[in-house]
DNA sequence: ATAATTAGTACTAAAATGGTCCTACTTTGA
DNA sequence: TCAAAGTAGGACCATTTTAGTACTAATTAT
């Protein structure tokens, strides 16, 4: 449930073998290495993220990719937001309203505000966090106590 | 990005009109012509909510369906887990340990906190909220707003 | 020039998802 | 006892998403 795409989880490791050597351009045959991700998968998501501005690259000799951004300045829902885009936990939040029914409405609108909160909660982590480098404070149990306000706020007639 | 499935969706409203009536036994096909849902899919769905034990059924002439417990008692958890099992965030989290980058495990293990604080979330949150029944009054404000919130919390780009 | 390297695009294979259909079993009531 | 109204269960198919590959063009240091 809730998941992930794995090539977006590549990306994350990606990211975090970039985190680890901010200050060298790495080629992505050198991260597949790194990684163990197959090469031409390697340079997709290389490519998309540089597209989204994650990275940054430089062509030819002695080319190869570095962060646009230190790594505390890339949260995780960039990084989400970059390989998914900025998709709605479900169709009915973000689509064409096709609930006709006032019990959907109120269903879609509390599914709608959990996400918002877990976006919320991306945003709060960082890539240096994700790549261990950041000695990360308490934050996550806040985060359960968001989603709980954000959850019992909800019910509304529109 | 991190949605449930559409299915999962439809369970949600189909489990939110069975709590509206809770001590009515109602067939699928009401239950089909109250949502909007087309009857085979809620057929379906009710025969898993049946098998994960979130609603009863009684079969022959007046046969149908009901909540197995009240509404209150019955967590979002419970009915993405009926629905999509306990899938983690990523592979790597629940999977056969393939990471063998040390950069790869730490990023998995925020996955994994990040993915079980939702889920903890999801348990404090009952059909009872997500129907709508629980009324909670709190004036909510706009999703504009929150959104502004989070943004502007957020170490992102433009 | 040439080798190394990213950029872009198009394509294919595989898997998940959503949905339908068919058949068997159960209960009620005439 | 039989028929009707239901659910139970599973097989099945279509569509979409996801993952991965291949190929060609562009760029740059030496």
């Amino acid at each position: 449930m809730l998941r992930i795409s794995r090539l977006t989880d590549y990306a994350t490791v990606l990211l975090a073998a970039l985190a680890g050597e901010p200050q060298r351009v790495q080629t992505a045959a050198a991260l597949a290495g790194q990684t163990g991700i197959a090469l031409p998968t390697v340079s997709k998501l290389l490519k998309e993220l540089h597209r989204s501005g994650l990275v940054t690259s430089t062509r030819g000799l002695h080319g190869g990719y570095r962060l646009a951004r230190p790594a505390a300045q890339i949260s995780a829902a960039a990084i989400l937001d970059a390989l998914e885009g900025p998709v709605a936990l479900t169709d009915c939040a973000a689509g064409h309203g096709n609930c006709e029914i006032e019990e959907n409405c109120r269903v879609g609108r509390v599914w709608q505000r959990l996400n918002l909160a877990i976006r919320r909660a991306l945003y709060d982590i960082s890539l240096a966090q994700l790549a261990g480098l950041d000695a990360p404070p308490a934050r996550l149990p806040t985060l359960e106590r968001e989603m709980k306000a954000a959850a019992s706020r909800a019910p509304v007639r529109s």
